[in-house]
DNA sequence: TATAAATAAACAAACGTTCATTTATACTTG
DNA sequence: CAAGTATAAATGAACGTTTGTTTATTTATA
């Protein structure tokens, strides 16, 4: 039998992440993506069911690449402090060696598909986070507070950051690219507000 | 001559948000906006020169309401703290009484539409802000800070904590509903980060 | 040779937009 | 105050495209 040609699927993969980012999920279509991916609409339909399926497939995978990154050399065993720099800076390295899978994601995340996407990465992730946390506050390294107060006040910032970066810009239009230097600034408010 | 029925013109707008609500910007499309709102499709442009430009002035209507109801009670002159309180007061209310105008415009503001939103939102908003933190600064009530650092500090944290209430669930899928207690519980640590 | 991959061509349905026409109202005229 | 006119609002039907998806066929490989 013939063999699938797993170039072309990844091919089709990047020009749908490609087709998002430039003309959003309401430019974005099945014919114009097999016409840009040097394929056959019907060729689309052997690697997806419908539309729906391939931008939730997309969601999906890009969310776990997200989640894995983050975790790289991280445990949830390790000092909190330590351990928050360590996911910092895994989720803004990832951001910033991705940045159109990033702002796809981000499209996603909050379209209309998001629901299915989010189902789908409640997996060990938030559990290895909540491990992280409680024990962090049994230590005394971390104000008791709710799951999420403390998501907001570690994560959000960061996010933010990154967001205003991938924008170019800040508040008021006003220039801006993210730096270390920056995130470090950040990082130190946001370890003083979780410090018991 | 025959005068424009603005109730109409209203119509369409609230019916354009629970359009892009429900179906998304990819499920969004005009003739469906004109049935839904009992118009003929040729009406939608006489009120909009074409779909990109009823989407750029939703977003931009929507974005302006926004920033109103924010500096509502607000100046720049207010004691630090109490400032930021009322503007978080400002937002989160607005947020939970306008949650699908709210959602429409997180959806907009994440979309490949968003330059062009954006461009339109750099008015007085940002400079009334800059004044109130330069002001904090020299008062000694707010560690100084790049003004990105401050931002992503001060309203981040709520902003996802809107977040978590518009998707109903936090991290992990967790049920999720806001509160005034879990605001001001998240107030108070974001303002010890910034207290000098 | 069996079989799944891949295709080109086609489908009805829906798309964004326009056009010729009708409708309602503010303003002018008697 | 009533009748008539000018004019923008509003319409239903239609335009050519593009949409998502399928079908019948060809192609490449185990």
């Amino acid at each position: 039998m013939r063999t699938r040609d797993e170039n072309k699927e990844q091919i089709v993969r990047q020009k749908a992440i490609e087709m998002i980012v430039q003309e959003g999920l309401d430019g974005f279509s099945m014919q114009k993506l097999a016409k840009a991916s040097g394929v056959s609409p019907a060729t689309l339909y052997i690697y997806y069911k419908d539309k729906d399926d391939l931008i939730l497939k997309l969601g999906v995978e890009e969310g776990k690449r997200m989640s894995d990154a983050t975790l790289q050399g991280f445990n949830p065993d390790l000092p909190f402090a330590e351990g928050l720099r360590i996911q910092w800076h895994n989720r803004a390295r990832f951001w910033l060696e991705n940045p159109q899978a990033n702002y796809c994601f981000e499209q996603l995340r909050h379209s209309a598909h998001r629901d299915k996407i989010h189902a789908s990465i409640q997996d060990n992730f938030a559990e290895i986070m909540g491990k992280f946390v409680k024990k962090a506050i049994q230590n005394g390294e971390l104000s008791p507070m709710p799951i999420e107060v403390y998501w907001s006040i570690a994560f959000a910032p960061l996010y933010n950051l990154i967001r205003f970066h991938n924008e170019g810009r800040s508040m008021g239009g006003k220039p801006f690219i993210f730096s270390e230097d920056i995130m470090n600034q950040t990082l130190a408010l946001v370890l003083k507000a979780l410090k018991p």
